[in-house]
DNA sequence: CGCTTCGCGCAAGAATCTTTCGTGATTTTG
DNA sequence: CAAAATCACGAAAGATTCTTGCGCGAAGCG
C-alpha cells in the first residue's frame, strides 16, 4: 500500500491530470505523464487500490437540472458529546439535500453543502428537518450567490 | 441544446451512474440504463455538450497525500460593490490553497474551502494572504474534524 | 562481482469505442 | 386520416484502446 513517500514525479503527474480530466484515456494519459500505456496504467492502478484515488466523478451543472440553490448551513448542537455528534452525522446520511457534511471545530459543530431546487425547497429543509431536528441549537445559512473557484484540484508540490 | 426538460428517465439514470462512477465503460452504462451502446454514448456525448455534465474528476484521498488539514473560511469584506467583489473573486484564483470559492449572501461575504499540508501552512495562508489582502474585513476560519458525508452527488427526481 | 528486484516498453489478443446504416415508432403536416 | 418527416434505437464493422505476458536494462544488496 503505497504512501506518499512512494509517489514519484510521474505518479503527482498521473494524479494531477487525472484530476482535470478522469475520463483521459490511458494511452493519452501516458503520452502526457511521458511514459508507455502499460506502466501508466499499473500506476494507477496501485493509486486506485492503495486508496489515493478514491474514485472517479461526473460533476454536474445543478442549475441546467433545476437544482437553482447552493447553500452552505453551520449547525451549533447543545450537546457535543461524542454519541450525538455521530447520531447527527448519521441524521445527514438522510437528507438528501445535504450534498457533503464536515463535522469542524470552532463557533458550529457542523457544516453542510446543501442543493436545492428552489429557495422553498430550501427554507422548508432548514425549518421542518434541520432546525426541528433534535440537539439542534443554532442554524446559521450561507445562500450563495455564485461560484467563484471551482478547482476542486488538491495543491500539488512543484 | 438540451435542458432539463429534454431529460428523460434514462438520461437521469446516465447521470445518476456517472456521478458514482465517472469512469464507468460505455458498454456497463449502457447495459446499467437498458439500452444499447451507440445510443447511450450519443446521450453522454449530448449532456456533455450541453454542459450538463461539466467533466470528470478522480477524487483524491487527500490525508494520504499529505494534506492534513482541511477548512472552510468566511470572509467579510469592508466594501461590496461589484468592482471589490470580482477583485477578491481573482484573488482566491490564485491562491492553490482554495479549492473552490463562493460569493455567498448573509453574514459574510465569501466561503473558501481551503486545503493545506498542515496546520502551520494553513494558518501562515490565513494570516499573511487572506487576513492581509485588500478589503478584507473579517475571516472566520472552521477546521474540519472529518468528513461525515461524502455523496457531492445532488439529489435526483425518483 | 553476481544475484535479486523492480519498472519500463514491445507485442498480441481481448475488450471497448465509434461510426454507419437500416428499421420502427412517433409526430407533423397536408 | 394518410403521407411524410423526424427521431432514436440497435446491429454490424472498423478503429482505437485496454490489458496481459514477456524480455530487457538499471539500480540495490550480499
Amino acid at each position: 500500500m503505497p504512501l506518499k513517500a512512494d509517489l514519484d514525479a510521474i505518479d503527482w503527474k498521473i494524479l494531477r491530470e487525472l484530476q482535470q480530466d478522469g475520463r483521459m484515456t490511458n494511452v493519452e494519459l501516458s503520452s502526457r505523464v511521458g511514459i508507455s500505456a502499460p506502466p501508466c496504467l499499473r500506476r494507477v492502478r496501485r493509486l486506485e487500490e492503495a486508496g489515493i484515488i478514491r474514485g472517479y466523478r461526473a460533476l454536474l451543472n445543478a442549475p441546467a437540472l433545476g437544482m437553482d440553490v447552493v447553500a452552505f448551513c453551520l449547525i451549533g448542537l447543545h450537546h457535543q458529546a461524542d454519541a450525538e455528534l455521530k447520531t447527527f452525522a448519521e441524521r445527514t446520511r438522510g437528507w438528501p439535500i445535504v450534498r457533503d457534511a464536515w463535522m469542524v471545530s470552532g463557533e458550529s459543530d457542523f457544516l453542510l453543502h446543501c442543493v436545492a431546487s428552489d429557495l422553498g425547497a430550501f427554507q422548508t429543509f432548514v425549518i421542518e428537518e434541520l432546525a426541528s431536528a433534535p440537539n439542534v441549537d443554532t442554524v446559521r445559512t450561507a445562500l450563495t450567490i455564485r461560484r467563484v473557484k471551482d478547482e476542486g484540484l488538491v495543491a500539488f508540490p512543484a
